[in-house]
DNA sequence: CGATTATTTCGTCAATTCGCGAAATACAAA
DNA sequence: TTTGTATTTCGCGAATTGACGAAATAATCG
């Protein structure tokens, strides 16, 4: 990881909303795997609207959750895919592990 | 750690001056144990003008270091101590921890 | 096809941020 | 106390950010 990848990462959890989304897709699992219609849902994490819902308590996604959502797939933290009419999204755990990684390296050890 | 907190935490390290400065103190050792005078110095860590100068080049600190020192502080990554006319600092090993210690807790396990 | 739903992009505005230099503060040495 | 050194605070201007609503895009439904 670059360490203009860590600085853009660290940068988009640096904001509330932001956080709250990371959260969000890290604890809630996808609130439904099926759709009224009956049709299933790919159960790689929640549409991006029931996201901004469980954030903002808005019934559908508002623009300011879609630029954020944005900035967090720009920094590699989250992935979104769209399935039809909906875009579901889910944490990218191999940057979570990378930015973990960075802040757990041992300090040198002569310190 | 609370939610303001660790925005704030991720903030601080979401700008390339203060990250370098983190990994500055993460990686370094204190260039030196003693003063010209021969007075020891106590090694728990660089002065801010010798961090200064491995980020910037600057033969004393800057204003703009001494400003993303002072945001480090706030969001408790960093220590700083008077040492008579200098000013000592180095990580905050414990918030570094809860940080690493957020970005790894557990998926939720239905996910 | 047109209508509806989900989402993104665009434009704007207020607020924040970053870097800089000058001035202020703190401490030590002489 | 005066001088010098290390650092912080202040004030400013340029650039960026975040929130919002309106318009645009994309896919489904009838």
């Amino acid at each position: 990881m670059t360490k203009e990848q860590l600085t853009t990462a660290f940068k988009a959890l640096g904001d509330p909303t932001r956080l709250a989304i990371f959260q969000c897709l890290r604890d809630c699992c996808p609130t439904a795997a099926f759709e009224d219609d009956g049709r299933i849902r790919p159960a790689d994490g929640p549409t991006v609207g029931e996201v901004c819902c469980q954030i903002t308590g808005a019934e559908k996604i508002t623009s300011t959750v879609s630029a954020h959502l944005k900035e967090l797939r720009l920094a590699g933290l989250i992935t979104m895919e769209k399935r039809g009419k909906f875009v579901v999204c889910a944490l990218n755990p191999t940057t979570v592990a990378e930015l973990a990684a960075f802040l757990g390296e041992k300090t040198n050890a002569c310190c």
